[in-house]
RNA sequence: GGGCUUAUAGCUCAGACGGUUAGAGCGCGCGCCUGAUAAGCGCGAGGUCUCUGGUUCGACUCCAGAUAAGCCCA
């Protein structure tokens, strides 16, 4: 016996049951001993982050792994899933900041580094107990317990030796990095911080003279919105294949872009008189407008981060750049390395020096005299003032645009060159590429497209940052000799290293300095207080103070997990690379770029093999689901509502996972009714009558037997064999919503098609081969749809298969998800079958219409059927599967007919596809010609000759498409090739049979109405017109039978239960009462 | 500003290779069927396949441009 399928009942709660049994009986684990021996799929976590409260598009890209994970174990593969958090970063020190708050940097150091990290480690795992809930509750299967953190120790550690390898390669380096900067609270901004800050703002916009050497009295024209970059000022950009132009004004000669002539001299056009192109002026000199720089370079050493080391040949001369634009400004742009990232790569590219004349504080240096001390936009004015004063200011504006603001303190950001670490991606960049070409990615255009270009453009990786809550980049710097060293592990820091006694103090390796201990944290501020000794000099070597970019973090997952290379050496090169990994898009330039790097760096093989790509999700109004808006959805509202196997089954299945979705509760609702709920439907139709039936269908396990099958039991097994083959194929290529709707269609089939016209199998037959196939087959069916889709509704798929297999084998696996995936077996395939079974639905759904239009209700039988427009073949499928026809559409007879004119209206058409490549432009005549001619006649000429003559082409039978209409006025129903007509004609024996059943449907609904249990047998007494008794004596077998009535009374006892029904217009009483 | 993606019914989505009646589900209205139902079946309404050009005998499909939306980068 089957555990009884109660009505009453809410997925969520039942998931809950499984839940409970999962985690009783250690399925998750024993699903992975299980196939330990199997060949190992690598799965590799992405890492999220557990400050912030789990969101929908976590739990997408949760299940999207999961399902993977689960179909690759059942399919026989040994997936190993270690969880993962990242931990390190800007997103938690701004939380943390916030929390404390602290506005700066002198704030944090004065609240102190050390508590403030131990802040951070908090904070980092603020919800991670939430994740660990969601995680279990929507059925992810991941190891929590052995999970990788990027701030542990031994992550550290791997993180260092990775970069270790990248220094030994002189991959490693020191630059600088343009950066946004708020020089009062010291920090560079992140990409996202600055877009916080964004204000219209009118500052100077100014056109400046830069008096060209060796030319008397002639200027390059030059415009700036930041006066205050000009004292470092090193070159000026032209566009190489612009026009540039010398025009006389005020008796001076000025050089500029043609095109901007007239922006400039709105009034009156000066007189142009020479005439360049822009690579004509490359490698022009001019005199620089300030020599702050010189003084600077001569001057105190330190005042000036970066003076003019040595002044190259190019200073102060004229180069190329592709981003001078033609439409604001004169065409020629003024560079200043040290502030913008523009600039800085064009001095880098030519060799300019880095002239750096603002101090950190956003002030001037002492060198530029006038306005030391001066914050730098504040300075501006008396730039202008200065320039002017010397001649060398044509005009001066105000100019409106939007700059960016400090989004916590309101001070204008200055883009700031700083110093920085470089990961050299560039010399890679090709392996890169390579190992691109070897990744399958989900959708495939990421390849080429997104990714590809990224990687095209590859630049440099900024790996630095000057911030506190991070892993501490391990490079060490001789306070002596200036001699820098990377340390690859805690032992050479050991062995190499001291704690010093006074970090503040750069000492020389003292008495006072102890040896560094077992334990010691790697993160700030412990590390910084480790000292090396130099190897060059024997002076003191202390760490620089960035952290690295947590992406690099991340980024080393497939190293780092597994401690290596200090340990599990063989997990090395057992897991890698990953065979699938699964994120959203936003980390094309995220994750997948920094595996891919540093993967590439480190074995010089891409670091993944399948990427299956999330899109992002929208809320149901298709705007970005964002906390201000109000749209987002809290998971657990569904979890706990609709549940866990709804909302996987309405990501699977509502759109791919790569297209962008709107995310609507309706969906999830429809999920549950059209998937959910019609499987549940077969499976408890299945468990209420095999109980029934009770120990007659225990043999339903040993499986249906061939030579016993109905040809719905083969048709049904053969869509299954099918939607196996279906679901692996899409599967293999991860397209997981291709294999979800596959399984949808199959078990609309089960339902809709195979339950619907095989009921009667089931309930009432008698026992015997027949009934036995029945059970057999759709007993099969069930547990293998349970196994078929366990990946995607792991709940609902256990719950079926425990009840199904677990109540009548005790050797089976306990849990659906230690069993095998399905294998197709050919054998049971039979396209045909399910072509002619998809053919005669059509024609019967055309009858349905038909019915439809007749208004003649389906109980009433009708004598006959005609079908017209059927090939030989399709006549031959429909009389082998006439029952159905005649069952489905109550007609005693079906007939043949090829006279298409008593019936429908028929058009010929040419067919397009065959003779459009035969006679081309001449198949639109030959339309016409069909068109405008008598299609009866036409048709008739066809058919008798077997071809037909349409001007001077003669067109076969395969040429032509015939086309049927239905005529109005006839119960017809036609599609463009067939049409079936009904006889509407009611005899009195039709009449009769009709009434029957009738009868037998109001029997029926009294014995519902009346509480009866299915199985009840009753006493039935009837009082009616004489036309209802001549029906019920004539068809009293069949009613009797139906309604499980076993006794006929003239009068009704007292306690029966009576209603006057009218059927078909004749009035009758009708009392049941159970026996 | 650059790169990538998307645009088909009120909504969510299918539409290999270009072939002439563009489909499904949901929703809506009407009818039917039903002792599996959180069902099902049928009919109806609902589409200038975002727009404009081009290639072609023929374009939802290919090409170019535009518009809108989204993501990433600047």
């Amino acid at each position: 016996m089957f555990e009884e399928v109660s009505p009453q009942f809410t997925f969520a709660d039942r998931e809950k049951a499984t839940l409970d049994f999962w985690r009783e009986h250690h399925i998750f684990q024993k699903s992975m001993e299980l196939h330990k021996a199997d060949p190992p799929f690598v799965f590799l976590e992405g890492p999220p982050f557990a400050n912030a409260p789990p969101g929908v598009h976590h739990v997408l890209a949760r299940i999207m792994k999961d399902a993977v994970c689960r179909y690759k174990t059942m399919t026989g593969h040994y997936v190993h899933r270690k969880a993962g958090w990242d931990t390190h970063g800007l997103p938690v020190e701004y939380q943390v900041e916030k929390q404390l708050n602290i506005t700066n940097k002198a704030e944090l150091e004065a609240y102190g580094v050390q508590n403030f990290i131990e802040k951070c480690k908090e904070n980092v795992f603020q919800y991670e107990q939430e994740w660990r809930l969601m995680t279990e509750r929507i059925g992810f299967w991941v190891n929590l317990d052995d999970a990788y953190i990027t701030l542990s120790n031994d992550y550290i550690e791997s993180v260092w030796w990775v970069l270790r390898q990248a220094w030994d390669k002189e991959l490693l380096y020191q630059g600088h990095k343009v950066q946004p900067y708020c020089c009062r609270c010291g920090t560079t901004l992140a990409t996202h911080e600055v877009a916080l800050g964004y204000k219209t703002v009118e500052d100077p916009s100014i056109y400046v003279q830069f008096p060209i050497k060796n030319k008397e009295n002639t200027y390059l024209l030059v415009w700036t919105t930041t006066p205050w970059t000009l004292p470092s000022n090193v070159a000026i950009a032209v566009g190489e294949d612009y026009d540039y132009v010398c025009v006389e004004h005020e008796g001076q000669n000025l050089i500029l872009a043609a095109e901007l002539l007239p922006k400039m001299f709105a009034e009156e056009q000066p007189r142009v008189t020479t005439r360049y192109k822009g690579h004509e002026l490359l490698g022009w000199h001019y005199e620089p407008l300030f020599d702050f720089a010189e003084t600077a370079q001569s001057g105190a050493r330190g005042t000036v981060p970066h003076a003019l080391a040595s002044a190259s040949e190019r200073a102060y001369s004229i180069v190329a750049a592709d981003f001078v634009t033609l439409e604001d400004g004169t065409g020629l742009v003024h560079i200043a390395p040290a502030f913008g990232q523009d600039d800085y790569d064009i001095g880098q590219k030519y060799g300019l020096p880095l002239v750096q004349l603002v101090a950190p504080d956003g002030t001037f240096v002492t060198e530029v005299a006038p306005w030391a001390g001066e914050f730098v936009k504040d300075a501006d004015s008396g730039i202008i003032e200065n320039l002017a004063g010397r001649g060398l200011l044509l005009k001066a504006d105000e100019y409106t645009h939007e700059y960016p603001f400090c989004w916590r303190c309101d001070t204008p950001l200055l883009y700031y060159a700083r110093e920085s670490w470089f990961i050299r991606t560039t010399a890679i960049r090709e392996q890169m590429l390579q190992h691109n070409q070897q990744i399958n990615w989900y959708p495939e255009h990421i390849k080429e497209g997104r990714f590809g270009n990224w990687l095209e453009n590859n630049v440099d990786w900024g790996l630095s940052r000057e911030r506190y809550w991070g892993t501490p980049l391990p490079v060490w710097t001789c306070n002596t000799c200036g001699n820098q060293h990377c340390i690859g592990s805690i032992a050479e820091m050991k062995e190499h290293g001291q704690m010093a006694a006074d970090a503040s103090v750069a000492q020389g390796p003292g008495t006072r300095n102890v040896p560094i201990p077992d334990d010691i944290e790697l993160h700030r501020p412990y590390v910084d207080d480790v000292i090396l000794t130099c190897k060059k000099c024997g002076g003191t070597m202390q760490r620089v103070q960035d952290v690295i970019d947590c992406w690099f973090d991340s980024g080393c997952a497939h190293t780092a997990q597994w401690h290596y290379p200090f340990e599990n050496q063989d997990m090395l090169t057992q897991a890698y690379p990953a065979d699938f990994i699964s994120e959203a898009i936003d980390q094309t330039r995220g994750w997948f770029y920094s595996l891919l790097a540093t993967g590439t760096l480190l074995y010089d093989k891409p670091a993944y093999k399948n990427c299956l790509c999330l899109e992002l999700i929208m809320a149901a109004d298709g705007q970005k689901m964002s906390k201000s808006r109000g749209n987002t959805v809290d998971p657990w509202t569904i979890l706990n509502e609709q549940g866990a196997d709804a909302m996987r089954w309405y990501m699977f299945t509502a759109c791919p996972p790569w297209a962008q979705r709107a995310f609507k509760l309706e969906g999830i609702d429809e999920a549950l009714k059209k998937f959910m709920g019609t499987l549940h439907n077969v499976y408890s139709f299945f468990v209420m009558y095999a109980n029934i039936e009770g120990s007659s269908v225990q043999s339903v396990t040993q499986g249906p037997a061939p030579h016993e099958l109905s040809l719905m039991d083969k048709w049904l097994l053969s869509r299954l064999h099918t939607t196996i083959d279906t679901v692996r194929t899409e599967m293999e290529s991860y397209h997981l919503t291709n294999a979800s709707r596959a399984i949808e269609a199959f078990i609309a089939d089960l339902s809709n098609w195979y339950v619907r016209r095989s009921r009667d199998r089931f309930w009432g037959a008698e026992s015997g081969p027949d009934k036995r196939a029945a059970y057999a087959t759709l007993y099969e069916v069930l547990v293998t749809a349970a196994k078929l889709s366990a990946p995607f509704v792991p709940f609902l798929a256990d719950e079926l298969y425990r009840n199904l297999v677990g109540s009548l084998d005790d050797e089976a696996p306990v849990s659906v998800h230690l069993a095998l995936y399905p294998v197709a077996d050919e054998t049971l395939k039979d396209a045909q079958l399910e072509a002619d079974m998809a053919f005669v639905r059509e024609v019967i759904s055309m009858g349905h219409a038909a019915r439809n239009r007749s208004g003649i209700k389906t109980r009433q039988p009708l004598s006959e059927l005609t079908i017209g427009g059927l090939s030989e073949g399709q006549q031959a499928t429909v009389t082998y599967l006439a029952e159905l026809v005649h069952a489905e559409l109550n007609v005693k007879s079906i007939s043949f007919t090829k006279d298409m004119n008593a019936f429908a209206q028929v058009t010929l058409k040419p067919n397009f596809k065959v003779l459009g490549p035969k006679y081309g432009k001449n198949v639109q005549a030959i339309a016409k010609t069909l068109a405008t001619a008598d299609a009866t006649s036409l048709k008739a000429e066809l058919d008798a000759t077997g071809s037909l003559q349409v001007g001077t082409f003669t067109l076969t039978p395969e040429e032509i498409d015939v086309q049927t209409q239905h005529r109005e006025g006839f119960f017809v129903e036609a599609d463009a090739q067939k049409f079936v007509a009904l006889a509407t004609e009611v005899t009195h024996e039709l009449k009769l049979e009709g009434l029957a059943r009738e009868l037998v449907n109001k029997i029926q609904n009294l014995r519902k109405t009346a509480d009866f249990n299915v199985a009840d047998r009753i006493q039935l007494s009837l009082t009616a017109t004489s036309l209802v008794h001549e029906a019920f004596e004539a068809h009293q077998d069949y009613i009797l039978r139906e309604t499980l009535t076993t006794e006929v009374v003239e009068s009704p006892r007292e306690n029966a239960f009576s209603r006057v029904e009218s059927l078909n217009g004749e009035e009758a009483t009708l009392s049941v009462l159970r026996v």
